[in-house]
DNA sequence: TTAATACATGTATATATGTTCATATATAAT
DNA sequence: ATTATATATGAACATATATACATGTATTAA
């Protein structure tokens, strides 16, 4: 009995939420937030990036779902979305460090 | 007390890894292979690609250590190599099936 | 209202990436 | 040795992507 491979539309959006721990930027966003919510300044500062290269990293990952956000006075603080981000940064880690 | 950042190296590196899983064909070739190792000719029938499309993506997937490789005769069968990819896998479909 | 602060968006550009065509290599069959 | 089969590699091209600059919007302060 053969597992499904998932139909076309779902293997496009995976591979879209996939492609987006890809890229180092956003990966130490990913990272930086495991210690709680930020605002978009304080991520920049943290990380020496550029304001808008944060926000349109930000833009990316809240619209794939990594990220949420809340709005609070003229901040805007991103925090991670559910447990699954962390689990995937987790066994990515684990799979690097096996090298033989 | 905070959580570190991986260094540099280590977020090329998982970023590398994780972008693997961020293309579509990659992707369909991943999930066939959940069902036992292939050869390449039967991943492309499979898949309707093209044997240079195969042989090209299956070339990165081996080098970032998503699949290992046998080879037989004038054939070489690609598998899984371990349990991180079908657990990221199963993560990232679990992430995209919880829509609101 | 005006200025300041925080964040978002549009556009341009350099670089990366996926696929295809052409061709190479390796093993097996005749 | 020649031919056939299975896979790999190199190069070219079209498309996608990350970043930076300029600018827009929203909220607060003066």
């Amino acid at each position: 009995m053969d597992v499904q491979i998932p139909v076309e539309e779902e293997i496009i959006d995976l591979a879209e939420f996939l492609k987006t721990f890809g890229d180092p930027t956003r990966l130490r966003i990913l990272f930086l937030l495991r210690n709680g919510e930020l605002g978009v300044q304080a991520i920049g500062d943290a990380l020496g990036l550029h304001q808008t290269t944060v926000s349109h990293q930000l833009k990316l990952l809240r619209h794939l779902r990594l990220l949420r956000y809340r709005k609070e006075g003229r901040g805007v603080f991103y925090a991670l979305n559910d447990s699954h981000i962390e689990q995937i940064l987790e066994i990515g880690m684990q799979h690097i460090q096996e090298q033989i």
